[in-house]
DNA sequence: TCATTTTCTGACCGCATGGCCAAAATTATA
DNA sequence: TATAATTTTGGCCATGCGGTCAGAAAATGA
């Protein structure tokens, strides 16, 4: 039986044990980014993976654990590289474009971490059948753009726009810039997001 | 065996053909929007109907294209109405607003139809696994965006920004702004759309 | 070395799905 | 009414899924 021996709500794992489980998870990313989540069946992440299917189910206490922790350790990824990114910014402006421009160079590397988030965010269910990460999963994200929007607004930098309306736009709007990309490799992502900070500053500045 | 006859590629049916389809495409609509792409099951569908579900294999080649007739029915009320709408308006400006408004005011009399065409367009595959509905879905939008923005900056309106980048992103912020109110019907969709105009408006004009 | 624990395998289970079809029921036609 | 065409029924099928399990294999430790 796997260890579940818990400390502070963390599970302890020996180096194998942490080693196969992130290797089921990178199997996942490419077999979720390759065929889709719909059609990303545990035989076929084992098979990608060269193990036996009952390894998962040993390793993971089903196949929804096993996304949540493909989600968590990706998405950490990008919020750590691009948060580094927006240190020491101060000016509203500064910190749009820096997260824009950030987000887009990073997941320029990771394409399939990027696609594979996307089918997941799209189609994993909780228990009850509804979405787990739907909309209201943007909220995080929501919550920090209308920080900034609030701090350019009260320097004078925004107009007073509703920032919940401009959050959700400019959210949507980074989500469907990669989505595009996806779509379309050659798409030049990096000349996007700098095309995307000029229109939002302009949609932002008073 | 149901009749088959065609004339300029349109099936002829019977009344009470077409009729029991337009019922099972009802079904379909509210079921897949009461629970979702993934759990709308022909059994389902037939179940809310009041029909066997052998009836839907007889009237339909297959759930995809029942799922493609539900899309088209619904797409095609959305273009008509907004079109209308905008017909006799000139400044790209005008335009820009009167679609904003336009299907923001359709789609809110229309909400389990805007809930079934969303989970069809993001869950429906094609044959070969591929999505039948991806961002390559939205190349006629586009081009209808970046014909009024061409409009617009020949005449001055606008400034020159990247027309596909500006098409991808509003359409990307309508796209939303209907998830959003999906998820939060409390939301005022009318003021959304009223803002969403401002903003790109502001984004635009030179 | 040998006993114990951890990890892996491959077969198996119950379940839900989309599709299929023979026969029954209904409707249209002569 | 009698015959033919259309429509509906309800059960059946093969498929693929996530999950489980007994036993084999490998690693660990005394």
């Amino acid at each position: 039986m796997r260890s579940e021996n818990e400390s502070d709500g963390q599970k302890r794992r020996s180096f194998i044990e942490e080693a196969r489980r992130a290797q089921i998870v990178a199997s996942a990313v490419e077999v979720i980014a390759e065929i889709g989540f719909a059609q990303a069946s545990l035989a076929r992440i084992a098979q990608h993976a060269g193990i036996s299917k009952g390894v998962i189910s040993y390793h993971f206490a089903g196949k929804d654990e096993l996304m949540v922790e493909v989600v968590e350790r990706t998405y950490g990824l990008i919020a750590e590289t691009v948060g580094a990114r927006m240190q020491g910014l101060s000016s509203a402006t500064e910190l749009l474009r820096a997260y824009l421009l950030g987000v887009a160079e990073h997941m320029r590397g990771h394409r399939t971490q990027l696609a594979a988030l996307g089918e997941i965010f799209i189609h994993l269910r909780g228990a009850d059948g509804r979405p787990r990460y739907g909309i209201k999963a943007n909220e995080e994200i929501y919550r920090a753009l209308e920080g900034i929007y609030a701090l350019g607004q009260e320097s004078g930098e925004f107009w007073h726009f509703d920032r919940r309306v401009m959050a959700v736009t400019q959210a949507s709007a980074v989500d469907n810039m990669f989505a595009y990309w996806v779509a379309y490799p050659e798409h030049d992502l990096d000349a996007h997001a700098r095309e995307l900070a000029d229109i939002f500053e302009r949609a932002c500045r008073s």
